[in-house]
DNA sequence: CTGTTAGCGCTTTCAG
DNA sequence: CTGAAAGCGCTAACAG
């Protein structure tokens, strides 16, 4: 009777202990080699790797966090993936990461601030070097865990108000303002308004709030309004323009939340035979691809997406510790001058 | 003279240690409490909750994730977050994950191997309950890793090949030759081709491989293929279209890599004045908001993104372990028998 | 250049 | 229902 074929087993992990003892040196030296740190002797190096490969360890980066009190987790809050915007940021975050070693923990809060605050308890579990978030408004309690978080704090892409920590990003209300600026330098007067849920999404108030202000300061103000109550999408900025030109026909300037509901408009406007600008100029805000691949080029405001990623990334790994005062770093964004406007 | 104010060191964690000395109980009592695990008196309970509050405890979950030997992460790996499709998956991910007090650590490949090796690694170095790669196809020592690993594997997006151990997707195979299936009925005989660079994007590939199988079976074949160096985009849809009809001004539809392309392929015609689809049919893939919000709606293959990642999640929480044999889960894709084809 | 000794903060038996 | 003891796998001093 044959004995039975001992598998190895699957279950049996293989530690530092079990590579240490392979070859025969210190579980110490073991971790130095596996985290390229201290002087090593080359001969040694090489009998350790040896013995990593042919066990095929893979260092377990709990316990490692956990002994160093360092994890290299970087924990990010977004309110949402469903238009392109925050992917973009996300890529902006990872090309920052990239090299670094550190990994990022993404949560989603579907822009509810009571999510985000069980995000955030969840990600500050885990010890994370850093925390980005999104935007500058959090309830108290988020507020509070943030600031007394130990890693860096970023909020990202607004740098309206004051920050915990730091915010990379624009100043929304600037860009609204600059907006009306732009269309009254080209003549436009009668301006409407076309808008998705801008409930939960503050960032968009804000621009509103500046354009209201540079219309109120020229003696004007949005002739119509149209808010949808659900998430931006084309489909909705369709059917908000749409209902926007039954208000008020006689608009010449529509200004939406953003290109998602811009390029509705623009598709609204070549289904029922209006010639843009002549007949209704129009005006997004983000400076997404698909806008400026239009058969006439979405006017647009610029947002820098990628660069609040990229750059929010590079705050935390230029500076460990959080500076004396908050820092506020302006990404920028620009008026794009394109053809619907 | 004052004694210097001795302030709350802001570096001072609060472990379990202080929340049980703080309540006078077992760190294990203030263990299970914070797990909601074994009986507790309600008065105990009151107790140490009270200190957890009062000293503001977050528990590491560092620390647990190494006693307990489980840590309650998923790790995901995409391609690419450069257009819409994979923040899909992830939302589909983030939906299934949520109320599960799991968490989801994602990198990006960029569509490179030897990245995705480096991302896998490091993934599994956190040994997460899961991990969610895409695609069937590795390089030697990812899938030895992946083989290896603990958790669960679920590879996401195709099911054409034999998993490791769940995949989840459907057929880009039988997309293709369905689409050319569905075409011919159509009346269509005269077929273009139109990429992105599909070197690295296998599942791009398939489907062009089940059109040409298709079409052969025909007795047909492509007239002329169009494709770019560069990832998909609506400007290069663009681009490679008007290379397409400079090559063959004859063809009578237009097949895209995907709707971005497709998209791309549209306005061209617009610029262009040609009629769609009379002068040009076109054709796409994936079902994107965007093509189905155009003038004509974009006739093309819905893939169920959002469906992959949540299903892919769903199979990870429905059974801890790995299947006697690998499973494949189809997600199947319809055709949309849009207006441009 | 290498090893020894203590933990990191929590969970898990196993006893009461 | 509660607690004591023994780690999880690794790293950080500190010696040599």
């Amino acid at each position: 009777m044959k004995p039975k074929q001992r598998l190895p087993d699957r279950k049996s992990k293989v530690t530092i202990r079990e590579v240490a003892l392979n070859a025969k040196v210190s579980e110490t030296t073991v971790s130095r080699i596996m985290r390229n740190e201290g002087p090593i002797s080359e001969e040694t190096r090489e009998k350790v790797m040896k013995s990593v490969r042919e066990l095929g360890y893979v260092p377990n980066r709990i316990a490692g966090a956990l002994a160093s009190l360092n994890t290299h987790l970087v924990g990010v809050i977004v309110p949402s993936l469903k238009n392109i915007v925050f992917p973009e940021v996300l890529r902006g975050i990872q090309s920052g990461l990239k090299g670094n070693h550190m990994q990022a923990v993404i949560s989603v809060t579907e822009y509810d601030l009571a999510t985000e605050e069980e995000m955030v308890r969840g990600l500050l579990a885990w010890n994370p070097v850093a925390v980005l978030v999104t935007g500058l408004t959090h309830n108290e309690a988020t507020s509070r865990m943030l600031r007394q978080s130990l890693g860096r704090v970023v909020e990202m892409m607004e740098i309206d108000a004051e920050p915990i920590d730091a915010a990379v990003g624009m100043s929304h209300r600037s860009a609204g303002y600059e907006t009306i600026r732009h269309l009254l330098t080209k003549g436009y007067r009668r301006f409407g308004y076309v808008a998705h849920d801008i409930g939960p999404d503050r960032r968009a108030r804000l621009r509103h709030e500046g354009m209201v202000q540079a219309l109120s300061e020229a003696g004007l103000g949005f002739i119509a309004e149209s808010r949808a109550e659900t998430p931006s999408s084309v489909g909705i900025g369709k059917a908000m323009t749409a209902r926007l030109l039954e208000r008020a026909p006689d608009i010449s300037v529509a200004i939406y939340s953003n290109d998602d509901m811009a390029v509705g408009g623009v598709f609204h406007c070549m289904e029922t035979g209006r010639s843009i600008p002549s007949d209704l100029a129009i005006f997004g805000f983000n400076g997404l691809e698909i806008g400026q691949q239009l058969p006439q080029p979405l006017s647009t405001v610029r947002s820098n997406r990628f660069l609040i990623g990229r750059t929010a990334i590079e705050q935390i790994l230029n500076d460990k510790e959080r500076p004396g005062s908050p820092v506020r770093v302006d990404t920028g964004f620009e008026i794009v001058d394109g053809a619907t406007a």
